[in-house]
DNA sequence: GCAAAAGTGTTACTTTTACACCCATGC
DNA sequence: GCATGGGTGTAAAAGTAACACTTTTGC
């Protein structure tokens, strides 16, 4: 009988030029009030993947969110009650202004909010270790995968991807070369649209070209 | 409680330039005198690298093996008693002539053999689809830590070296390349020993420079 | 016209690849 | 002396890094 075994979610969004993860503030012992990263329980007849699926609905309202899994921690201390083991995954969204207001649809937690990564309130159990292996996960992976698109709305402009993967390092990147790269490895589709109610020059719009991207980086992980 | 908590070891060695893994067979049901990965319960009050560690050490005879943590899994119906949640790890050991005779210390299997790892047996549970992570987790792997070494004696000739690379990405590399990017890292200490025993030109051993090795690549994970 | 961000090329440097022959040793 | 693997350099190509100005737009 599992009783001890749960799922925490790190789940990225990219706004304002800043990396966010959800955070949701518990009602329930222990550490009741304080913040941790959106989890619960996996039931005895749920696949994980699909204890990972409900959570991040449950927490975003979204489904087909990218996500990974991280890592298993299982730490005697790491919950007063004894051993409880929980699978960490990491996921990427999409976060623009409609979302950016959550409210949870659980009663096991009180509210949800977006904090900057690092800009973190004290945490739940060893729920800071986890974000910080996950952005450890996250920066060596934009180096040889580009999922900073996941971060990113269908149609985006070359200024925004660069503040994606800037945001990520934690350090400012070349414009030209930045674009030159990206332009180089051939998935982007450039559209014929451009941004629209800014007060200077409008940018263009790109889009992934899931084929292309796909043949390039099927080999990865 | 956890009865239903275990840990699966692939554990690699490398001998005759082929990489090796270390499987048992099992002596309990279900998959009685199958071949499967090394591994067992962890105990209620055990750290789960602890078990790991003792694991290890059941089935090598070591200690101090290098290993880190692969993935959790957690299917329904990857044991045919219900959801056994098992967290894999790979190790990588120096397989010397001592060492490749192998005598488990446990009941619950029979013996223990390294196989080459395109030359696998039918597997117990899902521990094809491990040894297949654990690959392609130590394929990415040396591409950006050198962790080879972990392979190999504390004298090592650069073409055991380049064997090792061979044996782990699958193909040929080119040895003029090859030796000039292992010495350009710097942490490859240079020794005023050679070969022996061998009816051709000694090869020149080298060891590597703790200090230089961990100063570059102490960021890595 | 000015503030704000978009967009654009060239050069130097570093890294990676391709490639073939002589050398030392044990038998 | 011959078989076996040890050891070595160079040139082309690709990729990465540094760097500054003009253009477009909304106000």
């Amino acid at each position: 009988m599992f009783t001890n075994f749960t799922i925490d979610c790190v789940i990225f969004g990219f706004h304002d030029g800043y990396l966010k993860v959800l955070l949701t503030e518990r009602n329930e012992y222990p550490f009741k009030d304080w913040w941790a990263l959106p989890g619960f329980f996996v039931n005895n007849d749920e696949e994980m993947e699909d204890a990972v699926k409900r959570i991040l609905y449950e927490n975003t309202g979204l489904k087909d969110i990218y996500m990974e899994q991280l890592a298993a921690l299982a730490g005697l201390k790491r919950h007063p009650q004894g051993r409880i083991l929980t699978v960490a995954y990491f996921a990427l969204m999409q976060l623009d202004h409609a979302k950016i207001k959550v409210k949870p649809v659980t009663s096991y937690m009180r509210q949800a909010n977006w904090f900057s990564v690092h800009e973190l309130p004290d945490l739940a159990f060893d729920h800071k270790q986890i974000i910080e292996l996950s952005l450890e996960k996250l920066k060596r992976k934009i180096g040889y995968s580009p999922v900073a698109f996941e971060l990113l709305p269908e149609k985006f402009t070359l200024t925004q991807l660069q503040l994606v993967y800037e945001a990520i390092l934690g350090k400012k990147l070349d414009k030209r070369n930045f674009r030159k790269k990206m332009l180089n490895y051939g998935f982007l589709k450039e559209l014929s649209e451009f941004q629209k109610g800014v007060s200077y020059r409008a940018a263009r719009l790109y889009k992934l070209d899931k084929r292309k991207f796909h043949k390039a980086f099927s080999h990865e992980d």
